[in-house]
DNA sequence: GGACCTTCGTCGCAACTT
DNA sequence: AGTAAAGTTGCGACGAAG
């Protein structure tokens, strides 16, 4: 039987924590560069913000409804997250970290629901008391109705107390036909849009058509689906395992015509994915760069992206930069205003299992470097060594105006209690 | 030797997720 | 002035190899 645990509006709920008066208020947090929101508070969605809103078309909202508004502090998400985690850990190693703020559990053996839900709430006591955060619980024979029983604990706060089980066939069935087709795991906008025209209308509809037409007029991915609404469990928990792409891509603040600007940019970027290769104890074989114009703008777009393949398998910082350099050579055309542009590294190997190259290799002083730089910035709290190809104020430039600190993750700026309240 | 078929790896892209 | 970032997977096209 599998358990999702989920945490609510988990950003809004991190913010929460080290600012309390936050309860019962419409909160909002936004993306990089404030660009738009993506985590909102019950009290937000409420006012109609929907996912994904553009701050600046939704600013005025805000100001009359007085919601308090929070750049995006990952640093801060991030440590909350792994709390998170460590509480999920005490019950159970089958477990998979779906994303910064679910996991799947799995719970063998048993299949003894009225037990699991006295444990699930137990978990979710622990979460809120020791972290702070609140959860919600979806118990259910397969992951995709475990999915659909968390978004029922979600909806019904009141009845449910934030735990739902799919623990028969009439329920299962009900929830079925209660969800609709949009919201189920893994059908996105398209296949909704397609389905929908097709008149299957909720997750029932789509359970009652021919395994041999889903295949035929979709996919294997959309029939392990009906297989898993169905109650037949074929999606199991996946490992950790390292990442098999790994990118770092912004927007720009404004848009940019200035090649070295991008340049900056891409160089940090190439260097940022090296770090994250270092992390894992890896290397790329491949990279790739892209920039593109503003495609919400009715100027003259442009985006390309180049794939280069290098000489040899490398997480230096240095060579990764060079030939994000070379890639972006290759795509950059003048006279377009680009806004956006990201390095991603794949074709991702084992650091330690390097194959010798017989014509090129790293200069080997590099992992030494490497290693001295990740260990300085590491000691600093926040990558403060860079190449000289970077811009040293950089960290300036993303628009963060409403920014909340990192009272878990630096020293600097832990929260303070006033002794003299009482 | 050439035509044909199959298999396999790579690449670009689309679609999906949070 | 202004609309996110990061990741996985599947699939079709294509070319090399057998």
């Amino acid at each position: 039987m599998y358990a999702l645990i989920d945490c609510n509006n988990f950003y809004v709920s991190c913010e929460r924590i080290f600012n309390p008066t936050l309860s019962n208020q419409a909160v909002v947090v936004l993306s990089n560069n404030d660009g738009c929101v993506i985590s909102r508070s019950e009290e937000a969605k409420q006012l109609g913000i929907p996912m994904g809103a553009p701050f600046f078309q939704y600013k005025s909202l805000f100001q009359k409804n007085n919601v308090k508004i929070f750049s995006s502090n990952y640093a801060l998400y991030a440590d909350i997250s792994e709390r998170v985690m460590n509480i999920l850990n005490k019950y159970t190693p089958d477990i998979e970290v779906y994303s910064i703020d679910e996991s799947f559990l799995k719970f063998n053996g048993y299949d003894d629901f009225f037990n699991i839900e006295k444990i699930a709430h137990q978990i979710k006591q622990e979460i809120l008391k020791g972290v702070g955060v609140p959860t919600c619980v979806g118990l259910a024979p397969t992951k995709a109705l475990a999915k659909i029983a968390n978004r029922i604990a979600k909806k019904f706060p009141k009845q449910l107390n934030g735990i739902y089980s799919i623990d028969s066939e009439e329920k299962r069935i009900k929830a079925l036909k209660w969800i609709a087709i949009e919201d189920v795991w893994g059908i996105g906008r398209r296949l909704a849009a397609r389905l929908r025209f097709l008149n299957i209308n909720n997750a029932y509809d789509f359970t009652q058509l021919s395994d041999q037409y889903i295949r035929k007029e979709f996919s294997v991915v959309e029939l392990r689906l009906k297989k898993e609404l169905l109650g037949e469990s074929v999606l199991k928990l996946e490992d950790i395992k390292n990442k098999k792409n790994i990118a770092t891509t912004r927007s720009f603040e404004h848009d940019e015509n200035d090649f070295e600007f991008v340049k900056e940019r891409v160089v940090t970027f190439a260097s940022s994915c090296a770090e994250k290769l270092r992390k894992q104890n890896s290397n790329a074989n491949l990279i790739s760069v892209f920039i593109q114009t503003n495609p919400q703008k009715e100027t003259l777009q442009y985006r390309r992206n180049v794939v280069l393949k290098l000489p040899f398998a490398s997480n230096s910082s240095i060579t990764l930069a060079k030939y994000a350099i070379k890639g972006l050579e290759q795509i950059y055309k003048e006279g377009f205003a680009y806004k956006r542009a990201g390095v991603i590294v794949s074709g991702i190997t084992d650091a330690n299992q390097k194959q010798l190259n017989l014509f090129s290799d790293e200069d080997s002083r590099h992992q030494e470097l490497m290693k001295t730089i990740d260990g300085l910035n590491r000691k600093i709290g926040e990558t403060k060594i860079k190449l000289g190809s970077q811009d040293l104020e950089r960290t300036w430039k993303m628009r963060q105006e409403h920014l909340s600190k990192n009272y878990t993750t630096n020293i600097n700026q832990l929260i303070e209690i006033d002794l003299n309240l009482a």
